[in-house]
RNA sequence: GGAUCUGUAGCUCAGUUGGUUAGAGCGCACGCUUCACACGCGUGAGGUCGAUGGUUCGAGUCCAUUCAGAUCCA
């Protein structure tokens, strides 16, 4: 095995059966949206897992005729390389900074990170585009060794100008179409990275936490008790709200009531959405403590009253709307403090006030947070690009639940993954990032004669502009000098998401707009292969993108692979420190014995790091190689080999028809089983016929095979050996590409990976009963049973015996007895129908040859 | 709270529209250097299919309830 990876590729990739040809037709192409991994992040076993899995179902469709796209992009917009280029070079990105074309990077970086060079974004992505480059190097070394059949001349980086070319033209049609605009809202916030966060990107995490009693005060003095667990937001408190149905609160409804410490008249509302059973039925709304607040103040036409600014702190004015000199001075308790400290100092205030209407009921709840951040999400009001996706129109949901149900999902049950997350959206999708490096927001905006900013009328760019940088480079029709002037215009500073560019992988790769030949010929892609845990992101963005730029679904099938856990069923991760380098195991088991592993798990199916997995194939694999090598000493060659337009007339053995008819039914199977993305149970089946050829079928007929039985019993032998070796290479194909490519080799012209997928329709020729193999290997099982009970040499002489069976079987095995009689040394074996009471075979009387004792 | 997946041999997993006696590999036990293969070969032991109830001539498979584990959504 050792070698070969390095061997069979270097022939690969001179004879280019990999290379996608451009001249297919739509019908004949099958497209893969492979997904781009991240170059600057780490490797890992979970890698080979899921490219494996693709890549063994882009061979079968190879071998099936299909004219193969099978690109590899690479996604370096984001943060890991962000932070890998600060890191490697000292550098960091100013987008105010101009851009200069003779930059060069410091030689080392400076310690101190106040001294590393400040560059313009497109110098950032420069850095980023060389750094980059041996980062994929690595990923493309471990992906070749593994056998990837991808076309690496089809590749792309997320962040290059094609995919920033792409991402801008896509956005810019979406605004001109009004899928995307721009709108001043409360929006999540991460006050450590200081950017907006969209729903996708949020992760609800178990917090500990506390209820806090104290109650606001009617007219006549009546008080109601609320219970919260952000007390400090009092004083942006707009309003109360209860359940309309629920009797408790019935009278106040339409009333208002005071709020404590701050002295504001609040109205009490009815809305669904209070849940009479958490705390006291009744709750603070305000602006804005979470997005249900943002819910409230919407539909029941709240004014806000927001206090905490981007950075997480309370302003430092004393709000208008807090009138009473007690309120006020009450407020400088607050003022200038973070949330935290926001909330001692308003629990302090209520202690002494004794206003707090029980001890602090602790409990636990679900906190939201940014996916990457480590604080608690604020709502914050600030002006952001949307992109429509239905989380506020009830039609574009269902379509794109109807998009959703177009797609062929791997395994079926993940679309419910998918139509929970459409039904549970409660905004539009929001795409700008408060940024440095990524896709620019292609827009700019003009400025008023007091240099003030009309968001209303953006200032978009010619798609031939792209792609451009509205940081660095002047609006259409401006100068430079005219930037942030009265009259003049401001760039956009904001970039966009990185998941606005993922989402058009498709269309990036299918070089959309570059090349609409080629874009015809492979979009809608034919698969999305990717894992479970971004169907909310990446797999959702690419069908709302086809859906508004296309009007089509992004791609017809997707397959939906499991995660890697360690052997203890714990997800690997980096922190736990049980992550696997992927190289070990190829280098101790080969790449045919990783990809067996992978390719015996079920697309969906969360999945152990198992080293006997990888034992068993690479046993499989060596197998493969040697039952082919005893084959060809047998004399076997091409021209035995029983196909199309070959009658088969030649196999003339009951027991090798047998062999061959039961080849057949595994073709069928497993063709049957590819076809529907079950490649683990192709090969199951694939994996149990070939046993039973080599253990059964091969020592039964070894005899045969040198000669004992004449030239036609030994013409048939061949003849079937050669066409169960021609069938069962192909079918291993996919996953075992170097050993079966090796033995191909030996006898065959060009690769097997460029033959076609077997037929069963090519066996027709052979008439043949597989129960007779199965009666014959039971009687060889049965003989060998005795001399192992016996606790003899499998080579010692039987003397003679005795098997029973029903008729049928007993035919069977007559049909194949000079065979069964030299696999077991037999000298006299007696044949005997018990009739169908006990059909089974059954060995008797056994007489073995005396053998010489140790 | 809503949804989905998984419970089968000591371990990892197959088991198709319900159909004889529930399979494989690993591990274990016993034996064998057998002329393709010790990177090997042969044989064997091992399971009340998570639990309960139901449908059926017949249930690992379908239905209901339930227990345990995992994931997604809110």
């Amino acid at each position: 095995m050792e070698g070969l990876e390095q061997k069979l590729n270097t022939a690969w990739a001179q004879e280019q059966i990999f290379h996608f040809d451009d001249s297919a037709t739509r019908d004949q192409v099958y497209s893969i949206d492979t997904p781009p991994p991240t170059a600057s992040g780490s490797l890992h076993v979970g890698h080979m897992f899921s490219y494996t899995q693709t890549d063994v179902v882009a061979r079968f469709k190879r071998m099936r005729g299909k004219k193969v796209f099978y690109p590899l992009g690479w996604d370096d917009n984001g943060l890991p390389t962000e932070r890998r280029v600060q890191n490697y070079y000292g550098v960091r990105c100013d987008p105010t900074k101009p851009y200069d074309p003779n930059y060069a990077p410091p030689e080392k970086p400076a310690k101190n990170q106040r001294d590393w060079d400040m560059i313009s974004r497109r110098n950032f992505i420069e850095l980023c585009e060389t750094l980059t480059v041996e980062d994929e190097k690595v990923f493309e070394d471990l992906f070749t060794t593994l056998g990837l059949s991808v076309d690496w001349r089809q590749t792309y980086r997320t962040i290059d100008d094609h995919s920033r070319t792409a991402s801008q033209r896509a956005f810019l049609r979406d605004v001109r179409s009004d899928n995307a605009y721009t709108a001043e809202a409360p929006t999540l916030w991460d006050v450590t990275f200081r950017t907006a966060v969209a729903q996708a990107e949020l992760e609800a995490k178990e917090r500990p936490g506390a209820y806090y009693r104290y109650p606001f005060t009617d007219d006549a003095g009546n008080e109601v008790v609320i219970a919260t667990t952000r007390p400090e937001l009092l004083p942006s408190c707009v309003a109360l709200v209860a359940h309309p149905e629920d009797e408790r609160y019935q009278h106040m409804f339409g009333h208002s009531v005071t709020s404590p410490l701050f002295d504001v008249e609040v109205p009490v509302k009815a809305h669904t959405l209070a849940d009479p059973e958490k705390g006291s039925g009744i709750a603070m709304i305000c602006t804005f403590g979470d997005m249900t607040d943002v819910t409230w103040w919407r539909e029941l036409n709240l004014p806000t009253r927001a206090l905490i600014g981007r950075e997480g702190r309370f302003t430092g004015d004393t709000p208008e709307w807090i009138t009473t000199e007690h309120g006020r001075e009450n407020y400088q308790q607050l003022a200038g403090k973070t949330v935290h400290s926001a909330k001692e100092a308003v629990v302090e205030l209520l202690q002494a006030a004794d206003l707090l209407r029980a001890e602090p009921e602790k409990i636990t709840h679900a906190v939201h947070f940014y996916e990457k951040g480590d604080k608690p999400l604020e709502v914050v009001t600030s002006r952001q690009w949307y992109i429509r996706n239905g989380g506020r129109d009830a039609d574009r949901r269902d379509q794109l639940v109807e998009r959703g149900r177009k797609i062929t999902w791997n395994p079926g049950f993940m679309r419910s993954r998918y139509e929970n997350w459409v039904e549970g959206l409660n905004g539009d999708w929001l795409i700008s990032r408060q940024r440095f490096f990524g896709v620019p927001i292609p827009v700019w905006y003009p400025l008023n004669s007091s240099a003030e900013p009309d968001y209303d009328h953006p200032i978009l760019p010619e798609e031939d502009q792209l792609p451009v940088d509205p940081a660095s480079e002047p609006a259409p029709g401006f100068a430079e000098s005219q930037r942030g002037e009265p009259g003049g215009f401001m760039g956009e500073p904001d970039v966009l998401d990185t998941w606005a560019t993922s989402s058009l992988t498709p269309q990036i790769a299918g070089k959309w707009e570059r090349d609409p030949d080629l874009f015809n010929r492979v979009f809608p892609f034919d698969l999305r292969p990717q894992g479970h845990d971004i169907i909310r992101t990446w797999l959702f963005s690419s069908v709302v993108r086809a859906n508004s730029l296309h009007d089509t679904v992004p791609w017809t099938n997707t397959a939906i692979s499991g995660w890697i856990l360690d052997p203890d069923r714990k997800k690997m991760s980096k922190s736990k420190g049980n992550v696997v380098i992927p190289n070990e195991p190829l280098e101790q088991f080969g790449a045919d014995a990783v990809r067996y592993w992978a390719a015996s798990a079920k697309l969906g199916a969360d999945t152990a790091y198992e080293i006997s997995q990888m034992k068993i194939g690479r046993r499989l694999a060596i197998k493969l190689l040697n039952v082919s090598k005893f084959a060809f000493g047998m004399g076997v060659t091409e021209e035995h080999v029983v196909g199309s337009g070959n009658d088969g007339v030649v196999i003339t053995e009951p027991l090798d028809q047998a062999l061959l008819a039961k080849l057949r039914s595994v073709v069928q199977q497993a063709t049957d089983h590819f076809e529907n993305y079950d490649y683990a149970r192709a090969l199951n089946l694939t994996e149990s016929f070939f046993w039973a050829f080599t253990d059964d079928y091969v020592e039964l007929v070894k005899d045969r095979a040198y000669g004992a039985q004449g030239e036609q019993a030994q013409a048939s032998v061949r003849a079937t050996l050669a066409t169960a070796l021609d069938n069962l290479l192909r079918l291993f194909a996919p996953v075992l590409p170097f050993a079966t490519d090796e033995v191909w080799r030996w006898w065959r012209h060009g690769s097997v990976h460029g033959a076609s997928w077997p037929q069963a329709s090519d066996l027709d020729g052979v008439v043949g009963a597989p129960a007779v193999l199965d009666a014959v290997a039971e009687a060889l099982t049965s003989l060998r049973r005795a001399k192992a009970e016996a606790k003899v040499k499998q080579r010692t002489e039987i003397l003679s015996a005795r098997i029973t069976g029903s008729e049928h079987n007993i035919d069977a095995v007559r049909s194949a007895l000079e065979d069964l009689r030299a696999a077991t040394k037999s000298q006299v074996l007696q044949l005997e129908s018990s009739g169908e009471e006990s059909p089974e075979i059954s060995v008797t009387d056994v007489s073995l040859a005396e053998t010489d004792q140790p």
